[in-house]
DNA sequence: GTGTGAGTCATCTCCTCGGA
DNA sequence: TCCGAGGAGATGACTCACAC
């Protein structure tokens, strides 16, 4: 389609390029797609800016451009933001020029924010998510985990992170947030193994527990007048234990 | 003491399910 | 079909620890 595109309008913005370090070419660093889709519609010259970036500019610059597409996988972009910002740190990043005429001062995490239209949270959540283990990230890109679980389970250990993959498979099932929150916690006080993994992992979630209901009409003529439900429901369960003890003492004679 | 980054917590929003 | 309840997940504010 871009190709298509190119061949009919041909390139409408120039893509950046720096020259390599060994002094044999150019670098691309925005717009790769774009440069491979004009070979493909046959187009052998594009426009190009030659910018004279040092390693770490051409970094942001290259984050800056990828993180533009649509459709950009989690993992995509908490690596596109760690690689950002540690370019911005190393580069000792003005940010107290960059936000002057804001008339404050931004810590870098903050001017990326700013400038990826995010907050800073989610910044540093997404950076979390490079934590994670190859396979289990795969799983966030893929929607099978959600984001806040998986900066939650970014905590775990790589070894507990393998544990809980392999009961994530056996028992076809994602953490949910508490559960993932439970494990955090458990592996920070060096409590976490695979069997509780495995627990935590198979025990049924609230909302999937098994409930008991039936009309109060059916049973309150066994109860007098302004019974609540809470007071039904504790007198059928003592009524029922009785029984059961009862049941009990028979069989042991 | 200050700046910065990281973690925690409370609140809000969205989604699903069941009942009317 | 609508509405309310409950749960899961997202978000921002706040707090704390650490480096300088």
């Amino acid at each position: 389609e871009l190709a298509e595109s190119i061949k009919e309008f041909g390139m409408v913005t120039p893509i950046i390029t720096r020259p390599k370090e060994d002094g044999q070419g150019y670098e691309i660093i925005a717009g790769q797609r774009r440069v491979r889709a004009s070979e493909l519609a046959g187009i052998d010259t594009v426009p190009a800016f030659v910018l004279p970036l040092d390693r770490d500019r051409a970094i942001i610059t290259l984050v800056d451009s990828n993180i533009q597409r649509e459709n950009v996988l989690p993992s995509e972009r908490a690596f596109a933001y760690k690689m950002k910002l540690e370019a911005m740190k190393r580069q000792g990043f003005r940010t107290d020029l960059t936000s002057a005429q804001l008339g404050e001062k931004l810590t870098s995490v903050e001017l990326l924010a700013r400038q990826s239209n995010n907050s800073r949270t989610q910044i540093q959540r997404f950076i979390r998510l490079t934590e994670l283990i190859p396979p289990i990230l795969q799983m966030v890109d893929e929607d099978k985990i959600a984001l806040t679980p998986a900066v939650e389970l970014s905590f775990l250990k790589k070894d507990e992170q393998n544990d809980l993959l392999v009961t994530m498979e056996s028992e076809d099932a994602t953490p949910s947030l508490s559960q993932a929150q439970r494990m955090k916690r458990l592996s920070q006080q060096g409590r976490l193994d695979m069997d509780t993994i495995f627990e935590i992992m198979t025990e049924e979630k609230a909302n999937q527990k098994e409930t008991i209901k039936f009309s109060a009409d059916r049973i309150k003529k066994y109860f007098p007048k302004n019974t609540t439900p809470k007071q039904m429901e504790d007198y059928i369960i003592r009524l029922l234990e009785r029984e059961l003890q009862r049941k009990r003492n028979r069989d042991s004679r």
